[in-house]
DNA sequence: GCTTAAATTGACAGCGCTGTCATATATGAG
DNA sequence: CTCATATATGACAGCGCTGTCAATTTAAGC
C-alpha cells in the first residue's frame, strides 16, 4: 500500500511521458551552416565569436543565424563542451529585496551569453557548510559562483572554492584579499554626499546614528558623516554621533535619547532605513512635524522607504548593477580572459525623498 | 523582458577557453548498470521511476547510484528527451518578498524531481506581451509555466499558452475556468479568524479598513471580518467598515477618520499590512498606546511587519508551500500524469505580534 | 503442460553541439 | 617564385542520456 502511493504519486509514466513530445523543428547549427555556405564547426566558431574565422564567412554566418531566428540548443552545447552555463548565486540572507536585486543583475548579464542564473540558499551556520557547498557545486558542474555577504567573508570557503578550480566573483566583501575579484561601493562617498544633502537644506545640527563597530558598511558611513560635517566647518563629535542595532525599535530609542542631549539636532541620518523609521515613528510621536521640524534620512533603500509615510529620504547602492557587473566579470573569467581589474567600485544614488524634502524628486 | 539570448554578442575565445576544461571523472549511468549488472536502459528506468522495471533490479540500481553519489547530467538529459527541465516563474510584480517566496518553493519541488527553476521578470504593459512570452517560452524549450498575479489572470495569454501545449499551473487566480490548475488560499477564512483573535481578546468595538472593491482578495477579507462580527453577535455597518487604498498614507488618514466617527473603537483590522503601519503611525501620534489602548492587526505578513515597531499581528499566507505545491503539481502534468483536483486550497496562518498582544507568541 | 498476453529488458541510434586534429589556404621572407 | 610559418577550415567522434523497437522473460488461463 505504501509502496503503491509512493510510485502513484512520484512515477513518471514513460509511456504517458512519449506522447507529449512536440516534435517542432529546430533550427541546428547545421541549418545555418548550409544557408551560409561554410561547415557546421566554422559556423558553430563563428557563432561563438572565435577570432579565427575571416570575416566574409563570420558575417554570412551571423546573416543566416539571424534570417533563421537561430537560437542554440544550450543542453547540447553543455554536454559537448563539459559546461553547465550556470552561474550560482550563494547566499544565506534573508534580505530578499537585495535577494531578489541580485538576481535580476545576474539574469541581466546571463541572458546576454546564454548563461543560467540559480540562486542557491545555503546554511551558513552548518558544520559541514563548506564541504557540502563543494560538492553541490562541483556535482551540478556550475561554472561560476557569485558570493555575497556573509559567505563572500569566509576566507576558507574562498580558498576551498578556489582549489577547486571555481570561479568565483564577491559582492560587497569586508575586505578581500588582493587575488580575488569583487564589486564594492563607496559608502563613505556615499554617506558624504547624503550629509552634505542635509546641509544644503540649511541644517547645522545634525546626528548621526550609527551602527555595530563591527559591521565595516556602518563605520564607512560614519566616517562619510564625519567628513562632510568638518568639511562645511560643522561639529562631528560624541555629542552628535550615537549608535544602534540596526532595529526600528533602537531608533526610536536614539531619537528620545538625541533630543535629550541635543535638543537643537534638526535632522538625523541613520545608518540603516530602518532605525530612520524608528527616528520617524518617535519625533512623529514627539509632536515633531517631518521634515519641517526634524529631517530624516536613512540608507539602503529598502523596498519599504518609498512606501513608508512619509516616505524616506535615503541612499539606493546600485546592488542591480554590481550583480550584473560582477557576472560579466565571472563569464570573462569563465571564458578564460584575463582581467586586469579584479575590483570594481560603484556608487550610490542619493534618493531624496519626503522625510527631508517636501518636493520629493524620486 | 530580456528575451533574446545573443551568445555571440561577446566573445568567447575558444582557444583560451580549451585550456579551463577540467577532466574530473564523471559517473554515468553506464557506470551504475555496469555496478548494478543491468543495461544502460535498465538503469535509466530505474533512475526516473519507470513502473516498468522489477525490484531487485530497480533497488540494486539505486544502491549502486547511492554508493557511486550519482547525479544525473541534466544536460544530457534534456538533449536526448528534448525537454528542458527548466519550470519558469513569470511574473510583473514589484513584491520582491513575494517573488523570492515563490521562488523558494519552486527551487524545492524542482530540486526533488531534477528541474531547475527559474524566474523571469515579464513587463506586462508592452503591447506584444503575449507574442513575446510566447517566443520566449518555446525558444527556451520551457517545460511548465507558473503564472502568478497580475499575469495569472489575463485569459488571452492563459489561451495562448495552452494552444502552444505549455503546461500551466496559477497561483492565486482572482477567478480560474474550470480547466485551469491552481492553487489558492482561502482570505476569507483567515480575515474570520483574526478577526476572531480580536474578538476573543475582549475587543468589542472592532473597525476594519478595507481595500479596493475591485481587488477580490479584499472584498473577500471584508467577508471574513463581517461574518466573525455577526458570528459573535457584534456590530458589522458602514459604522466600523472603511476603505483605504493599501497605502500606509490611506492607513493614517483612515484612523483619523475612524477616531472621529467611532471614537469607542478599541481595535483595527487593515485589509494589509502597510495600511495597518499607517494606522499603527496615526495611533502613536495620537497618544494612544498598544496594545493597551488600540489593538491593530494587518494581513499578508510582509517582511517589514516583522520589523516594525511595534511588531504586526497579520496573517501569513503560506506563499512557499503554494508553489511548491504548483510546482509539484506542474511537474506531474510534464510528466503526463492525469489529474484530478486542479485546484488545492491552502490555509493562511494567524501571526500574533505585539500590535495586539504583548506576550508576542511568534 | 501449453498457449497467449503482459511485463520486462536491452541494443542501438541520435539529440545538437564542441574538441581534436588533420588539411587547406593565406601571409611573409628571401 | 618558393618555402616556411601562421591562420583558417572541415571531418569526425562523442559528450550522457532517452526513445524506439524488437527480444526476452514472466504470469495467466485453461
Amino acid at each position: 500500500m505504501g509502496i503503491y502511493i509512493r510510485s502513484f504519486c512520484f512515477a513518471f509514466y514513460e509511456s504517458l511521458r512519449m506522447s507529449l513530445r512536440h516534435k517542432k523543428k529546430r533550427v541546428t547549427v547545421t541549418d545555418i551552416a548550409k544557408e551560409a555556405g561554410v561547415s557546421l564547426k566554422t559556423a558553430s566558431r563563428a557563432l561563438n565569436n572565435s577570432p579565427h574565422v575571416r570575416k566574409e564567412k563570420r558575417e554570412a554566418v551571423l546573416r543566416a543565424a539571424k534570417k533563421f531566428n537561430f537560437r542554440p540548443n544550450i543542453s547540447a552545447r553543455q554536454l559537448a563542451s563539459n559546461r553547465s552555463y550556470v552561474i550560482t548565486h550563494f547566499y544565506d540572507n534573508l534580505n530578499t529585496d537585495y535577494l531578489s536585486k541580485i538576481y535580476t543583475g545576474m539574469q541581466q548579464a546571463c541572458h546576454k551569453h546564454g548563461y543560467y542564473a540559480v540562486a542557491e540558499a545555503t546554511d551558513y551556520s552548518r558544520k559541514n557548510f563548506i564541504a557540502q557547498t563543494l560538492d553541490y557545486a562541483s556535482s551540478f558542474n556550475i561554472d561560476g559562483l557569485i558570493l555575497s555577504p556573509p559567505l563572500c567573508d569566509d576566507a576558507k570557503l574562498i580558498e576551498a572554492l578556489k582549489k577547486q578550480d571555481i570561479k568565483l566573483v564577491l559582492i560587497s566583501p569586508q575586505e578581500a584579499s588582493n587575488d580575488d575579484y569583487y564589486v564594492f561601493v563607496d559608502e563613505e562617498r556615499s554617506a558624504f554626499e547624503i550629509t552634505e544633502h542635509l546641509i544644503t537644506l540649511g541644517h547645522e545640527n545634525i546626528a548621526f546614528l550609527g551602527g555595530l563597530k563591527s559591521h565595516k558598511a556602518a563605520s564607512d558611513r560614519q566616517k562619510g558623516f564625519i567628513s562632510a560635517m568638518k568639511h562645511h566647518g560643522l561639529n562631528a563629535s560624541n555629542k552628535n554621533i550615537k549608535s544602534g542595532d540596526f532595529t526600528m525599535q533602537s531608533g526610536h530609542d536614539a531619537y528620545v535619547d538625541i533630543m535629550k542631549k541635543l535638543p537643537e539636532a534638526t535632522a538625523i541620518f541613520a545608518a540603516n532605513d530602518e532605525m530612520a523609521m524608528g527616528v520617524i515613528m518617535a519625533a512623529l510621536n514627539d509632536g515633531k512635524k517631518i521634515p519641517d521640524e526634524i529631517a530624516i534620512a536613512g540608507y539602503d533603500n529598502i523596498r519599504f522607504s518609498g512606501l513608508f509615510w512619509p516616505s524616506l529620504t535615503t541612499v539606493s547602492p546600485p546592488v542591480i548593477e554590481m550583480a550584473n557587473y560582477a557576472t560579466n566579470l565571472l563569464i570573462r573569467l569563465i571564458s578564460g580572459e584575463t582581467i586586469k581589474n579584479k575590483r570594481h567600485e560603484f556608487v550610490s544614488e542619493i534618493i531624496i525623498r519626503k522625510s527631508t524634502n517636501k518636493r520629493e524628486s524620486s
